[in-house]
DNA sequence: CCTCCATTGAGTACGTTGTACGCGATCTCC
DNA sequence: GGAGATCGCGTACAACGTACTCAATGGAGG
């Protein structure tokens, strides 16, 4: 009846017109789940268990928040918004956009689970309003609002695309309550066969060859990072500031001399 | 015991020594899963519901898979295969990329449930080896194995960025249990709300301005492709044949003639 | 002031999930 | 021809999300 008239948690009001004051709140129920799913996962962060986190009774979480899937998209919401944007766009748009993925990256790796949710699109919460407004805001000087979507689409997907792997790796160790060391000793004969196998010519190159998986995750972050923005500098006019790629300083683009 | 021994599903064998003939398989029942999750959801394959697709008792598939988890390392790895890279590389690598990626959209169009599975990252199955030999040997000739890996992954993190939101809409639609135009419809007084408020000026351009939202799904992929391409060549040396499209002069590679 | 009643926190209960365990039947190897 | 590993499968259990129900609460209308 009336659960079903909103089509977000958004549009239902939190608080009632009248009746006994409420014990808990939607931010406190939320941040007692983002604390849980952050230390033990999202799957733990079960009603009863965010319930017993603020030391409420299993069902009354239900007088705040309508069911588990609106619960967590107001933690989405929420760990989106502690990635700083204030002050964009500051002017250099290769700086602003900088913070901002590390910004999103850090965030990802503070809340791992983020990456299980499926932001069912259009659920626009405030955090995430703001959030595309900063963001969206860098470059809407430059470029017609179609590019702006397209380039800043480019520049989630990397991050996402990348971070999504750092995460899944993690998450795979925990799962299996292995040690990385002690899953990689477990793996070598798996490993190990196929690249003696042969068929596996590319595989086995990565495996013996690549340094790029030895580096920090900062590093090859960073490293796919620039190329993300040398990207979108030439998709942008020569007035928006920040000087050609080429040219850098310290530039350690595509193609190093070594 | 003998379970923990194995970190990856594929390092157990299916067939034991000896017993009585197995009456279904591996591939049988991740063939049904995959029908399940693609026609009603990932979370309504339930072993169970997979049991009953192929006459099994509940517990049978137990002896042929560990666990859940495992089965949908086999879904996935199994609806890997289904992307064509066959005769890669050909030559043209453009092509071979364009190709490959809209292989990757239509299989993740075509298995929603894939956005969901968190690739436990290093669990390389037999398709997903051959899918990693064969984009990467398209690059492999040009560009150093590090380079080769970054390239890749931006490829693939704007593929799966793009497709991901594409499928959540669609989710978010079939979770409702509502019609987009109804969807749209009951979103409306929210989205009035946040466009009449003037606080986000960026989301009521989107809203009110922006074309790309109205392309089909089709063209809004393929454009960011073209981008994501373009910026994929000025990483390769010129020797790599296929020119750039547009704003550079136009030196016509030996050969290629497209 | 009192009375009304919407709203509160919380207990109980139901249906569904993944899967541990144990059974008799079946098949390969020695 | 045993021996014993492996089969399909029924039963059982703990944990999940949440529908339903209740007495207690406290602002609104008189």
């Amino acid at each position: 009846m009336t659960d079903a008239e909103y089509v977000n948690i958004w549009m239902r009001p939190e608080r009632p017109a009248y009746g006994p004051k409420p014990a808990y709140s939607r931010a406190q129920i939320t941040e007692a789940a983002i604390r849980i799913a952050d230390a033990e996962g999202l799957e733990s962060a079960t009603m009863r268990r965010i319930a017993a986190e603020i030391g409420a009774g299993a069902m009354s979480l239900y007088r705040y928040v309508p069911s588990r899937d609106n619960l967590i998209e107001l933690m989405a919401d929420q760990v989106m918004g502690e990635i700083d944007v204030t002050g964009m766009p500051s002017g250099d748009w290769r700086a602003d956009l900088t913070r901002y993925a590390e910004g999103q990256r850090a965030m990802w790796l503070r809340h791992p689970w983020i990456a299980t949710v499926q932001r069912s699109l259009p659920s626009f919460g405030p955090s995430q309003l703001l959030l595309v407004e900063r963001l969206m805001g860098v470059l809407d000087a430059f470029v017609p609002i179609d590019e702006n979507l397209g380039l800043v689409a480019l520049l989630n997907g990397h991050v996402e695309g990348t971070v999504r792997e750092e995460i899944s790796s993690a998450e795979a160790f925990r799962r299996s309550g292995l040690s990385e060391p002690e899953w990689m000793a477990r793996s070598y004969p798996y490993v190990d066969r196929l690249v003696k196998s042969g068929e596996y010519p590319i595989f086995a190159k990565i495996v013996m060859e690549a340094r790029q998986p030895h580096l920090s995750r900062e590093e090859q972050f960073r490293n796919g990072l620039e190329r993300v923005l040398d990207c979108i500098a030439t998709a942008l006019p020569s007035t928006a500031g920040s000087p050609m790629p080429a040219h850098r300083e310290g530039q350690d683009g595509p193609g190093t001399g070594s």
